[in-house]
RNA sequence: GGACUUGUAGCCAAGCAUGGAUAUGGCGUCGGACUUCUAAUCCGAAGAUCGCAGGUUCGAAUCCUGCCAAGUCCA
């Protein structure tokens, strides 16, 4: 199998033109409007300072000297633009050989073993109520990103930091103290906890004295106070085990799971050593701080107070050499929303002057807000993850229900359930990180148009044809069929998929995978209204399950690496 | 006061890293397509001063500067 791609274009094309490398011929190829049935194009006007001719004569010259070349199936020359074509033999080759690897099949030609140690910390929540729709949107980032790194070859390693201790968690516990009576939890136990945090809130509104009781339990906490630490174990163990169904439910599991109660105190060594290096400065007052304005840009950042306590800082400063000892990764990233961007900046920083080896990123996503406002945990006004779980599957449930109602109940529940939580992953997934949104929750969730279950849909589609024609499938096939414009639409499509991975690999640009998905399945649907796969001409069949089959492929590992399922009936 | 992010049709987005062919989709609206492989679909129509103003360039949604608006963070 030879394998055909932009790189392997640009290299035919550098050979032409001894003043130009592969990498930037590459860098100026561009994807043609979708009327051009040409894959990529290669805008001359660029190189006319190095070749010293007038862009169109440069274009002319090159599809001369091209030649024949045995991969590509046409050559034109469109004014300044040379467009190229791949033959549809090679594409399809080399997805249906490669199957579900199609999509690192250039790593695996070149045996390429880049394979980084990356950690990846997500959902990090508190514990003191249950995770909300920021948390979905965080959890699904991570956990996809998580997919695609390892599709990729890397080894990925998932942690949860929980931030178990604090002033939060002590205010639930307070108002359990106070009204609780010792009861159990009636309802999944995360809830349960979170109904007191809204409770002290709500209480707390009309007597200012709670406060001053909350931070009371808080000392008692810190002193190791026996009865303190007791409810705290109590209450945040309901908390974790609601957290771990909620996990459960979007299958995510962690490697380790590290907790703030354990860290908090930490740090202040390295805060230490880096003084004692002249890194840091201390202060009159006996403060540490940072200086950061002259090399990163930063303002000057305390490490530690003059009461010689820490911030919350110094612990992230710890755990990040914790998470290097575990690990020994290349390459630390942290899911995290946009209102933490100052917060890392200062970290990386903070790490960076301290020496600290390995690459970190910050992951940000926008902010969730709801048409009233902002979520706001503690005036309950949250939309729960596990009750949008609930609605989107109840959602799909009645869809189901109205397209099959014979079928038998279980099957309607793992349809439902598969379909919805596809509608809101892809929701979610499909949207550039950077951007804060706002849920209405009547209108977001759909089954139709760029949704996943459009695209289940199409995989769907595709099963179905391939077991009504029950011919098998092969490479054996009459290449010369292939001239119906939605074919070549589809083909041409399909041969973009590997640089789209590689390049949501390497800029953790996740919704590049839905949205690519979306246009191969809106080209494919056109394709299936207007060509007839299942046919008397049988060898017409035979090509075009072929085609099919490499856009299943595809579907299947896009949708896989969003952590997405696929049904062969819905 | 400082820093960062966002601004693309009535609504929601893609495209911006690396400037390139008539700015790409979806929702909604209007009109059409199920005796034909699944209509969770498809086809067509209407709908855009790409926030505003300059600049760089043969060429700007994309790069630079200033301004406006929204949001976030820091003191």
């Amino acid at each position: 199998m030879i394998y055909i791609d932009k790189n392997t274009v640009a290299d035919t094309l550098a050979k032409h033109l001894s003043s130009i490398t592969p990498e930037e011929i590459k860098s100026y190829l561009e994807i043609p409007p979708p009327e051009i049935d040409f894959y990529y194009a290669l805008p001359c006007f660029r190189l006319v300072k190095t070749e010293k001719k007038a862009p169109n004569d440069i274009a002319k010259e090159l599809k001369e000297k091209l030649g024949n070349v045995e991969y590509l199936e046409e050559v034109q020359v469109s004014g300044a633009y040379l467009n190229i074509k791949v033959k549809p033999r090679f594409i399809l080759e080399n997805i249906f050989e490669s199957q579900e690897n199609y999509g690192k099949i250039r790593d695996i030609q070149e045996k390429k073993k880049h394979k980084l140690r990356i950690v990846i910390e997500y959902p990090s929540p508190n514990t003191n109520k249950p995770l909300h729709f920021g948390h979905i949107r965080n959890m699904l980032l991570g956990k996809s990103l998580s997919n695609l790194l390892s599709y990729m070859g890397n080894t990925v390693f998932q942690v949860n930091l929980n931030n178990d201790r604090g002033i939060h968690i002590c205010k639930s516990m307070l108002a359990y103290q106070k009204w609780g009576q010792d009861k159990q939890p009636n309802k999944k136990s995360d809830h349960f906890v979170g109904d007191y945090y809204v409770k002290y809130n709500e209480m707390a509104s009309r007597d200012s004295n709670l406060e001053k009781e909350a931070y009371e339990l808080l000392r008692k906490w810190e002193n190791g106070d026996n009865e303190t630490i007791q409810l705290w174990k109590k209450m945040n163990g309901w908390a974790l085990n609601g957290h771990k169904k909620t996990y459960d439910k979007l299958s995510i599991s962690f490697d380790k799971e590290y907790f703030e109660s354990d860290l908090y105190l930490k740090g202040k060594e390295i805060i230490q050593n880096g003084v004692n290096k002249g890194i840091f400065e201390k202060l009159e007052d006996g403060a540490i701080i940072a200086r950061l304005k002259a090399k990163y840009n930063l303002d000057d950042k305390i490490l530690i107070r003059s009461d010689g306590t820490s911030i919350y800082i110094t612990q992230d400063i710890f755990l990040a050499y914790q998470k290097k000892k575990d690990f020994n990764f290349n390459t630390s990233i942290y899911v995290v929303g946009d209102e933490q961007i100052q917060h890392f900046k200062w970290l990386f920083a903070i790490l960076d002057t301290l020496g600290f080896k390995g690459n970190n990123y910050h992951l940000s996503y926008g902010m969730i807000n709801l048409p009233s406002g902002k979520m706001k945990s503690r005036e309950g006004t949250v939309v729960d993850a596990d009750d949008i779980i609930d609605e989107v599957e109840q959602l799909a449930y009645s869809e189901v229900n109205k397209r099959y109602n014979e079928l038998a109940e279980s099957e309607k529940l793992k349809r439902s359930e598969i379909i919805g939580l596809a509608a809101l992953s892809f929701y979610i997934l499909k949207y550039n990180p950077t951007k804060g949104f706002i849920f209405k929750p009547d209108e977001s969730i759909s089954f139709e148009g760029e949704t996943g279950p459009y695209i289940q849909y199409c995989y769907a589609r595709i099963e179905s044809i391939i077991q009504k024609s029950g011919i098998p499938i092969s490479l054996d096939i009459n290449w010369e069929l292939f001239n119906h414009d939605k074919e070549k639409s589809l083909i041409k499509q399909m041969i973009y998929f590997p640089e789209i991975i590689k390049m949501a690999e390497q800029t953790y640009n996740i919704h590049l995978i839905p949205q690519y998905l979306l246009g191969l399945c809106q080209t494919f649907n056109s394709f299936y209204t207007s060509c007839q796969v299942i046919s008397v001409d049988k060898e017409l069949e035979k090509a075009r399950l072929l085609l099919i089959k490499c856009v299943q492929i595809i579907i299947k590992i896009g949708l896989t690496i969003l952590g997405i399922e696929t049904l062969d009936q819905m």
